[in-house]
DNA sequence: TTTGCTCTTGAATGGCATACAAGATGACCG
DNA sequence: CGGTCATCTTGTATGCCATTCAAGAGCAAA
């Protein structure tokens, strides 16, 4: 009881952690942001996030699970959409959290528990759209190839400043090219 | 004369600098290579850097500007070959500086210099794929287009892990999807 | 009241990019 | 030859960073 009430304020008191690490993430950039200033920002010693997070990558993966997860509850609204608008979405949603997405690309190779993470989502997102691509009577060895592609391009687009027109004379190419006619 | 010769070792002593500045980037990659360093693999004091180039921003940018010029001799060689060998060229040459690409894209936000710099090559690589599209028949609005894509392609398999034959496949694919059969 | 767990902190460490002012070197000019 | 000036180098310092460690506070169970 005691011990579970214990448990809660944990949860509780992580959740405040990640949402102010993440506001400042995603405001300031992961390197703008210093584990000093967070914890200004909440009121606690520097040194408090260290018990609660091994490393600040570790804070990272924990926020980046924090921003899949709220965008998982708004994945239900396009599962029946067609592969563009998916994309589309896909965009959307990441536009919220682009310094974030470029952070862990770089920090891939410094940081074993980013590539974790990064690998394993990477593989959640390719079997999604392989699925669906396979839906559309694409063979599979096809809707591999064509996942990673897709995934590219989405990732480009994130990194690289481009028009709204861009972007949707983009997807909509790749949607022709990748689907039979 | 005398201020002829000056200049001279001024290029000598700069070629110096970034040919171990690159190698030291190349291997350790960049947050993982202090001036100190850098500085220590010469014999020289760190803040010496400092007299040559204005921060570690711009010493990336003139080993940047070093990889590239090595690259463009090399250039020559596969200007009439076609869209696919020629991205795959592009490929191989990047390869050797995986880690820096990556360096640049996280870095854009906080230094004004690596942007500039990227977004000039940018232009510069598109300018060259739009040109060769557009010398296959493709017209010029959608080959703007394409040449972005592929400018993703190369990126993303630069920044994740494929085996040979994936990049094959990606590459293959593009090619037949860009062009007019 | 004592034991032990959970959480917080003060104080320190070693590294980092970078700034500044003082020196060394060597070329030119009178 | 002596002095002046620009070029190059350095010693020293600053303020930041992520992270560590040992000491404490608060509170539950025994």
């Amino acid at each position: 009881m005691a011990k579970n009430k214990r448990d809660i304020d944990l949860k509780v008191k992580q959740d405040e952690l990640e949402s102010t690490a993440a506001r400042l993430f995603l405001s300031l950039g992961y390197d703008g942001t210093s584990m000093n200033r967070i914890a200004r920002e909440l009121g606690v010693a520097p040194n408090t996030l260290y018990w609660y997070y091994a490393s600040k990558d570790e804070l990272l993966v924990a926020v980046l699970n924090r921003q899949m997860s709220q965008a998982l509850v708004r994945l239900p609204a396009i599962v029946d959409k067609s592969l563009k608008e998916k994309m589309a979405w896909a965009l959307r949603e990441f536009e919220q959290s682009r310094e974030l997405v470029t952070t862990v690309h770089a920090r891939l190779e410094q940081s074993t528990v980013l590539r974790e993470w990064h690998d394993q989502f990477h593989r959640f997102v390719e079997a999604a759209v392989i699925h669906t691509l396979q839906a559309d009577g694409v063979t599979q060895e096809r809707a591999t190839m064509l996942a990673t592609v897709g995934t590219f391009l989405v990732e480009g687009l994130l990194a690289h400043p481009h028009s709204k027109r861009q972007h949707e004379a983009i997807l909509q190419w790749f949607a022709d090219s990748a689907l039979p006619a």
